[in-house]
RNA sequence: GUCCCCAUCGUCUAGUUUGGCUUAGGACACCGCCCUUUCAAGGCGGCGACACCGGUUCAAAUCCGGUUGGGGACGCCA
């Protein structure tokens, strides 16, 4: 059973990177008809917040990741929160103490701190000293005295330790520049590597796929496996995505943090979809790919090394495909929380006839990049009074112009029906009357009717707003022009 | 400072494992044309890359070494 796991620490927003890595684990588990773990890791008391643990939920609920196991509905392998588990952690730890794989260290941040400010200006590789790996039981009694709180490191012995990644290769580290590290914090919760080797051994996880940023902690971590005769999962080191400038992604930018593109009007499925493209291609080339596409054609041979700029142009290629694929019924629902918190004008969209709104945003579809596009993009062509488009648009039109419209206007007025196939005998007939073709016929007409000029196929557009809103529009248009003299 | 990772169009990438099939393929973006008697959408096309130096070889984007550049780690963060 191939078990795996995401395992964020709740100080913040669920990031664009972290989703990638939650996706990948995802995928595979899903692929392979494993389990997908969700873990909770705070053992960062200072920063850890219950809030961020339920934004990242949401998130990875938004994105359509479920799992089955997590601190929401449990599971079969304990509690899914470290800070829950600490009772493991020293079990654990006293165990390391008690074979002298691990002992107390009684130097204070501060003195760290200090040693560490040297070996930088004397240019050694830093690392700890070890000097309380050689405390006596009276020095220790010194210090215990003094009411200091000691940690827990742990003895790095060795000359080299080799594992293998799977997108990485063979690796080998060399121990003599690594020191002893810290297990476990002076006010007794565990750090990182320690929490999470004895976590993701103790839940039986399979594959770990994560950041490359961890590649380096991996040769601590197997050391930890190896003294606590852990079983150690398959590691597999992915890059990391990075901005424009090469810079891992940052909150710098609106498009880093997951929320920002429910907000923006993004499907989840493309914005997975994308991140998916991030560091990974499928053999056959395919870009477009809904999930179950993207679960069948997975595989981790197929992980690219080297790191991945985010490109928010192809994200929102992605997502512009999307949202053509949206049957209507889907686009409407899609679409209506966008409506009803833009302004006035768009919301006052969502009380048309469900039928008239549907026809409506499947015409202007075609041109959507985010879902949020739909308020500028439909409410020109669906509000009644186009006034105070003109009024900020403010279109200019030549005298030719107005001639085409004026015609154009006595037209309708005229036409029985007013239909698709109607307009265009209206068009051909103006076109001969007044001599205008091309940019000159279409684009008077498209101001005069919504005031933008840009929008949806006429053709389309026109005989849905009716012969009698085309005609109420138009005569708005020629108000405006009167008390606007001075533009025409 | 020490260790580790990475290196193909502006961006995501295919090709690298098993050297020749590659005048290096696709996608986004950009530009142009076509279609629609408009814009958008759509169709077609163009621009555009093997970081550098050496080696191995009949042959290297592909193998080896070095250089440079970028990134990461070295924390009582994860």
């Amino acid at each position: 059973m191939i078990r795996m796991r995401f395992a964020p620490s709740p100080t913040g927003m669920l990031h664009v990177g972290n989703a990638r890595t939650a996706l990948f684990n995802w995928l595979w588990a899903r692929k392979n008809n494993g389990k997908f773990i969700l873990r909770i890791e705070d053992t960062d008391m200072e920063r850890s917040k219950s809030k961020w643990e339920k934004a990242i939920l949401d998130d990875l609920r938004w994105l359509g990741l479920d799992w089955d196991e997590g601190p929401d509905i449990g599971g079969d392998y304990g509690r899914y929160r470290q800070s829950e588990r600490l009772d493991l952690y020293h079990e654990y730890a006293s165990q390391l103490v008690k074979d002298d794989l691990a002992y107390p260290c009684y130097c204070t941040p501060e003195e760290l701190g200090q040693k560490r400010k040297e070996q930088l200006s004397r240019k050694q590789p830093l690392k700890y000293d070890g000097y309380c790996s050689q405390l006596t039981n009276r020095g220790r009694n010194l210090f215990k005295a003094q009411g200091r709180k000691p940690t827990l490191r742990f003895r790095v012995d060795g000359d080299k330790l080799c594992f293998k990644d799977l997108v990485k290769g063979e690796m080998e580290f060399v121990l003599g520049n690594l020191g002893d590290f810290i297990i476990m914090r002076s006010d007794g919760w565990p750090t990182y590597n320690l929490a999470a080797v004895i976590d993701d051994s103790l839940m039986e996880i399979t594959h770990i796929i994560r950041g490359d940023d961890h590649l380096s902690n991996t040769p601590k971590q197997i050391l930890l496996y190896k003294a606590l005769k852990l079983y150690a999962p398959v590691f597999v080191h992915i890059p990391l995505i990075c901005d424009m400038h090469n810079k891992p992604l940052s909150k710098r930018y609106w498009y880093s943090s997951i929320v920002q593109y429910r907000q923006e009007g993004y499907l989840p499925e493309a914005l997975v979809n994308y991140l998916a493209l991030l560091g990974w291609s499928p053999k056959n080339g395919r870009e477009i790919m809904g999930i179950d596409e993207l679960i069948d054609s997975f595989a981790l041979e197929d992980i690219s090394g080297s790191a991945a700029v985010f490109d928010i142009k192809k994200a929102t290629w992605v997502n512009s495909e999307y949202i053509k694929k949206l049957k209507p019924d889907d686009l409407m629902s899609a679409c209506m929380p966008y409506l009803k918190s833009a302004d006035e004008y768009a919301q006052s969209l969502t009380e048309l006839e469900p039928e008239q709104l549907k026809n409506m945003l499947a015409a202007i579809a075609p041109g959507l990049k985010t879902l949020k596009d739909v308020s500028n993009e439909a409410v020109p062509y669906l509000i009644d009074s186009i006034e105070g488009i003109l009024d900020t648009q403010s279109p200019s039109f030549s005298e030719k112009d107005i001639e085409v419209l004026k015609a154009f206007n006595e037209k309708l007025v005229s036409a029985d029906i007013f239909r698709a196939e109607d307009l265009k005998i209206i068009l051909k007939q103006l076109k001969k009357e007044t001599g205008a073709s091309g940019r000159g016929l279409y684009l008077p007409i498209r101001l005069g009717i919504t005031g933008e000029p840009h929008g949806p196929e006429l053709f389309e557009l026109l005989p849905l707003l009716g012969k009698k809103g085309c005609i109420e529009r138009l005569k708005q248009t020629f108000n405006w022009l009167d008390s606007n003299a001075a533009k025409v």
